[in-house]
DNA sequence: GCCATATTTAGATATTTGTCTAATTATATA
DNA sequence: TATATAATTAGACAAATATCTAAATATGGC
């Protein structure tokens, strides 16, 4: 949950996702859409990758990302309990 | 979205919220459920408030702190979104 | 086997963040 | 009006974080 949220917590980690969502990308082509070294995009799907929101296999010299979304869901129950027992609350 | 993500990253505050999620309570009473001065919780609730997760209102001396829900309904759109595209692309 | 390309790892650094203590402000009450 | 209590503000500081450059580690193709 800490995790998760330090996952999110980060722009630039969010886009990522966001543009993983479309379709699986390389290290090079993530890398490519923004205005920050390799080793700076490497670092952040690094942690996504220890937060399970993406997974890496590797294709030869390439290391393709994907989006994994079951860890969300943690979140989202989350987020969906604060707001759920407070309406619930408010009859 | 920066701010929203930023003020559930931390535990402190992720905690604050489920109590508000119970019951309306003052600066004390969430002071009183942690091991951390005031100033602290205080610092804490400002930041909740000007992400408008919480809202303040003044009785006397005592200020009671209440749960705002309708800003979370950003995040989860944001996270639902992500589940649901990468669901699509599966099929 | 050597060179080029893709990615990660290591180490340094500036910024952000959460915490504390001390001081301040506001309100209640004796 | 003086004192006590509730909460915030200010300032200092250590720890965490995101970034960079330089170096290391694959892998592919000539």
């Amino acid at each position: 949950m800490n995790l998760l949220f330090k996952a999110l917590r980060d722009p630039t980690r969010r886009r990522i996702l966001e543009m993983l969502k479309e379709r699986d990308l390389t290290v090079g082509e993530i890398s490519d859409a923004f205005a920050m070294t390799t080793p700076s995009i490497s670092y952040h799907l690094d942690l996504l990758k220890h937060t399970q929101l993406v997974s890496a296999r590797k294709n030869g010299q390439f290391v393709t990302y994907s989006l994994e979304t079951t860890v969300l869901d943690e979140s989202l129950g989350w987020i969906l309990d604060l707001i759920k027992k407070r309406n619930g609350k408010r009859k």
